[in-house]
DNA sequence: AACTATTAATAATG
DNA sequence: TCATTATTAATAGTT
């Protein structure tokens, strides 16, 4: 609604990113007053920006009231579907629900302690395993991404050392009479590739033999990489 | 912004306000959810019809975990002034904060695969480090409860054999002449320290089965529980 | 922060 | 409830 069409995407250049997020932040809560006061509703919103700084609006009453209510009626709406329609879906969202409340409650316990809420030995035990599991699949992810890196890698090389090969031939085919000048042989075909971050990972075959957890408990030579 | 401007009061056609209330519900999400795009921000909205039916738009995450950080948000708020250390406070925050947002990225990455968004390697691997430490602390805390439930187990063992002896020699004595009667011996304490949800969320391994990132070589067995 | 040319939302209508 | 359209409202780019 301005001046030419808007993607919808992330808008990367900061300074502008954050004068669209005033601006519609100002209409949206603009919106939602409206919204309230036409048709008799209350209507809470909670903004964290990209920074985490939080931007709240409340009509007719407090947050915290707001939570309240949301609580339970969120609780209500739970139960009702399942005892209405014990379907496949249903209890398949039930049971994701479930696991993220479980992986919340983790990380909530793992970052504040301070919460009263405890976690009780079979919510860890389930816990341990979504953490492996997880693990696990990050593992994989990381293997195929390296793997793609290798294959890269090889493919440049083969082309460096074509390309050395040639230059090689032109020298010797063309300065035939002088001294031994300095090649221009490539032999840098190893370092170096691509993204700089490769160069913190020292060496992709090496990186997890390199991984010294130094925690006695985890047995990591045990959670095998496949390749 | 439709044939004739609107009056900013309650509508009181019931119809009309129930037309309304759909159609700039219907928008506020809309905008909600472009802000939260365009601006990389998290949003939440309760809205509460006149008739009390909630309607809920969250974007990145649930709702429960928006109410989460928006009480911690608000309680940072609240004692702002009392830190005693505002630089080390700060940057024990920021990294807390990019610690979580790492964790975040890995759920979202986890569980809405539809999501644009990628990790790259590095993020992968601190992902995974912070998996195994959070592991770790799980397998800790794991242990020290078991210990406890095992002292707690023994203690009461120690009492109902106690408590047993007392009754038999009270049989004995008061009971000479009567037949042998049913012992209260107590021979159950080992049993049953399990929820019973646990057996709901058996199902976390289907939730990782259905990605299909064909490494062969994962052996999940011997994913040992350390105890 | 203000200003507009545009787009987007939506009130009324079918 | 759904589609269309005449208008108003929001806002992207600019100063």
């Amino acid at each position: 609604m301005a001046r030419g069409k808007v993607q919808m995407r992330r808008i990367e250049n900061p300074v502008h990113r954050q004068v669209t997020f005033c601006k519609r932040r100002a209409g949206l809560f603009k919106k939602a007053k409206e919204l309230s006061v036409l048709c008799d509703a209350q209507i809470g919103i909670m903004i964290f920006s990209s920074h985490g700084k939080l931007y709240e609006l409340v009509t007719n009453g407090s947050m915290d009231g707001l939570i309240e209510k949301y609580k339970n009626a969120s609780e209500d709406a739970q139960s009702e579907g399942s005892e209405a329609n014990p379907q496949d879906a249903e209890r398949e969202a039930m049971m994701l629900k479930q696991e993220i409340n479980l992986l919340q409650k983790g990380l909530r316990y793992m970052y504040g302690i301070q919460t009263n809420e405890h976690m009780n030995l079979d919510e860890l035990h389930a816990l341990e395993r979504y953490l492996e599991i997880w693990m696990c699949n990050i593992r994989s992810v990381k293997m195929q991404m390296m793997f793609q890196e290798i294959e890269s890698l090889k493919s440049k090389e083969g082309i460096l050392k074509a390309a050395n090969m040639l230059l090689q031939e032109k020298q010797i085919v063309e300065q035939n009479g002088l001294m031994d000048t300095p090649q221009m042989v490539a032999t840098e075909q190893n370092g170096h590739f691509g993204a700089p971050y490769i160069a913190d990972i020292v060496n992709p075959l090496t990186v997890y033999t390199d991984y010294s957890y130094s925690y006695s408990g985890f047995r990591g030579s045990e959670m095998g990489h496949s390749y």
